[in-house]
DNA sequence: TACGTGACTTCATCCTCATCAACAACCACT
DNA sequence: AGTGGTTGTTGATGAGGATGAAGTCACGTA
């Protein structure tokens, strides 16, 4: 298994949109964000990933990365040659079922944005965010109710289909409302439940 | 390899979200929706599917189905299981690629629903919806300009994150705009290139 | 200290789409 | 034909979020 290790800086692209695929990509740690891109310039941002997760399952399809994959601070990067990943798991049934699973893992959560980016308004897509990264850091044995964020205003705008001043607004609001403290890129979520309650409130 | 055959009439599911996952289903003939459930009720359609194509993959992480999938006419389904699938794959190497390859088609196909979703407005929305039909239609050697919609206002429109109201408005400013001919399902594209010209217009 | 820069917030205004409601077309069943 | 139910069209109105511009804050540099 190629297993190099690899340092990559805020800014730095770990792949484009129109790159050959070779490798996916283990976080080994920081944070990164996959886009993708419109004819007409405007993009769109589909995930933030952190340590632990697995990047470029989409250029599987074609050979050809479809989105681009770019880090939001600095970042160590596990590579794992596809080829040699799917040999191995031809011999080891267990690793095969886990690449599988995935997989899948990523189909449901597109389903899940999918939901949020069809019916949710602006200020339930931010409940809903804040709540997953919350999850996602207390998985990692992290605070779930203080962390900074590693993505601006406008990233998070593009993830949740809002423009930058709407989530500004709508941190504005959550904080009013006693639910969270924001201090620009530092969030302490006051309130778990309220946060919750805002997501089934419809 | 079970490939029982089995048939569906319109509004019967195929499995439905919290069932346990056991095969994949290729349809043979016919058409179907997938789609999500919110606990507050609201629904989204993830996607809807024609003859040729393979639901259920969304089930392989958890076991689970976490959307349901429903018959939208008469349609013909192989049930494929998944357990012998896999360990087909294990011997024949280009079986395992192509699983592979389909997993990660869903899921760029995901992105471009979350691209649609988070950046597009109503009509972009809908010239894309009928594009990628008109696409698929030609794939199967149908005419790409004419075609019956399978699906209702209502279902397009959760699909598209818009309300049935704007998809029907949306349909009527196509045709006034001499782009389409909509009588109630039955869909003629007059002017293709006016219609791809609509998207990336932004 | 002064200046410059980039990221975030706030405000006033405008536009798109949702909402509510009435109506028309079509189907299945009497 | 008559009836009710479902689906689709159209119009008037309003709310949510986009837009554009200006203001604030933190931080780096001279």
């Amino acid at each position: 298994m190629s297993l190099a290790k690899r340092n990559y800086s805020r800014g730095d692209y770990l792949y484009r949109s129109g790159d050959k695929f070779r490798s996916l990509y283990a976080i080994h740690s920081g944070s990164f964000k996959t886009q993708v891109l419109h004819d007409d310039g405007r993009e769109q941002v589909t995930g933030f990933q952190m340590a632990g997760e697995i990047i470029g399952l989409d250029a599987i399809s074609t050979d050809i990365h479809t989105c681009e994959a770019i880090a939001l601070e600095s970042s160590v990067i596990c590579e794992i040659s596809f080829n040699r990943l799917e040999a191995l798991s031809r011999e080891i049934p267990p690793l095969q079922r886990q690449i599988h699973k995935l997989m899948s893992r990523e189909i449901v959560r597109d389903q899940g944005i999918m939901l949020l980016l069809g019916s949710m308004r602006a200020e339930e897509r931010l409940a809903a965010f804040l709540l997953n990264l919350s999850q996602r850091y207390a998985a990692r044995g992290l605070s779930p109710t203080q962390f900074n964020l590693r993505m601006s205003r406008q990233e998070i705008g593009s993830y949740l289909g809002l423009k930058l001043e709407t989530v500004s607004r709508a941190f504005s609001h959550f904080q009013e409302a006693g639910l969270i403290i924001v201090k620009i890129r530092a969030i302490e979520i006051i309130d778990l439940s309220g946060l919750q309650a805002c997501l089934s409130r419809g």
